[in-house]
DNA sequence: AAGGTGATACCA
DNA sequence: GGTATCACCTTG
């Protein structure tokens, strides 16, 4: 009975009705779930979530789509469950969730997981790239999130390295962080 | 404190 | 076509 209820609640990816909702709902909701990676071999890496960003709306002056929708960033438009991946300083790809109904750019910056501290760090360790751009969490092979029973709490703070934005979103909390475990 | 690195987006 | 701009990480 115990070991039943293991294995079935520990290994159950999120479908899409977690995604598809407002980006600052998911964002907190994300934090302590399960982020798996699937290589060609079979081999999986699993690791928790523990940072996030939110990234709201052509409002947003430091979201991507404040200047509307391109080529880049039009996934964002998207219904909640894709990927969304960009290269930024010429050497990292950042891992970013889709949220929302549609219609409406929105998505999540997974600034950290397991033990790898940066966004960089951590796409590198998973071999994330370009080819999961659009990748698809709810059917995906390779990439995907399994929900996890940990209850934890967070906090939150401004987003990283988004200087050039108006204060107003410049100082918005939407960053969200695990708190450490004593 | 600063440099490496390249896709994207904009202008022309 | 050219150029400015980065949601980072490492080294010193």
């Amino acid at each position: 009975m115990h070991s039943f209820s293991n294995s079935l609640i520990l290994k159950m990816r999120l479908g899409c009705e977690f995604y598809q909702k407002d980006v600052l709902d998911v964002a907190p909701l994300l934090l302590g779930k399960i982020l798996v990676r699937r290589f060609d071999d079979g081999s999986e890496i699993r690791l928790p979530i523990v940072e996030v960003e939110a990234y709201k709306g052509e409002e947003d002056l430091a979201c991507h789509a404040r200047f509307g929708k391109t080529t880049r960033n039009g996934i964002m438009y998207e219904q909640g469950g894709v990927v969304y991946m960009f290269l930024i300083y010429g050497m990292y790809w950042m891992l970013n969730i889709v949220t929302g109904a549609g219609d409406f750019p929105e998505a999540i910056l997974v600034r950290g997981a397991g033990l790898y501290n940066g966004p960089g760090k951590l796409t590198r360790a998973l071999h994330l790239d370009k080819s999961f751009y659009g990748e698809n969490l709810v059917t995906s092979e390779r990439l995907w999130i399994e929900d996890s029973p940990m209850l934890a709490s967070y906090h939150t703070t401004p987003r990283i390295g988004i200087g050039y934005a108006a204060a107003k979103w410049r100082d918005i909390p939407w960053r969200f962080v695990l708190d450490e475990i004593k």
